[in-house]
DNA sequence: CATAGTACTTTATGAAGCTAGGTGTTTTTT
DNA sequence: AAAAAACACCTAGCTTCATAAAGTACTATG
């Protein structure tokens, strides 16, 4: 059966599948503590099947402080490269909400489709 | 509260959000019976809060029937304007089927964050 | 001392949703 | 009967985002 699967098209999907997601699941992440940005790919590896890329992750924290959703201060290590530590805001805290209820309400509709038949 | 919230925002992150997802839903939605487009954006009106443009309709079934996911046929009525019938493939079944894999699993990784903290 | 890992950044590319336009037919409203 | 709205399709150009691939620089390991 999966021969006939046209892994370049999954990939493709996968791909884009991910946009928005993944602003997504990091404000989620954030949620419980301030990470930075190499924290989050490890973290995303760990938690789910995705795999961010560093030159994904890095732009897209820069637009969610651009959009004040996050705030970022770098840390000095005693050992090892500083860290830019990103804490999410109150208004990052309430645009998540408004995503997850939108993100809840959809995969209800979907399972409803999935039942449907 | 929710007149801190970045409506232009919330907007742009929707419809980045819509890709792939839509390219998903379709195919569920013609697991059931085959079906035209402007019938699939009605369907996606009734079923889900998702507002899909007929200038993303169009275009998404056309690559779907390229990558042989679902075949076209047009369909004369006995009044009104033909119709061009969408009709999921065996190979669109094969792929749904790992798409939906897919989707499942992210969705169990992403209630675990949720639940977590 | 070279290599792998940590940690951040930037540029160029490609894919997909959306706006805004188009065509033509049918139905409803005025 | 004429005008407006709904039906049903299509396309070009725009914008956004994920990604690959490159770079910088420090640290640990063998």
């Amino acid at each position: 059966m999966n021969e006939e699967i046209n892994l370049y098209f999954i990939t493709k999907w996968k791909s884009q599948f991910k946009k928005g997601l993944l602003e997504y699941i990091i404000l989620l992440l954030l949620r419980s503590r301030p990470c930075y940005g190499y924290e989050l790919i490890s973290e995303m590896n760990q938690f789910t099947s995705l795999e961010i890329a560093e030159g994904t992750i890095y732009p897209l924290l820069n637009r969610l402080k651009k959009e004040k959703l996050v705030t970022s201060e770098w840390a000095e290590m005693d050992t090892g490269i500083p860290r830019k530590y990103y804490k999410l805001t109150e208004e990052g805290t309430a645009h998540l909400k408004v995503m997850r209820e939108y993100v809840d309400s959809l995969n209800l509709s979907i399972e409803r489709i999935k039942e449907s038949v």
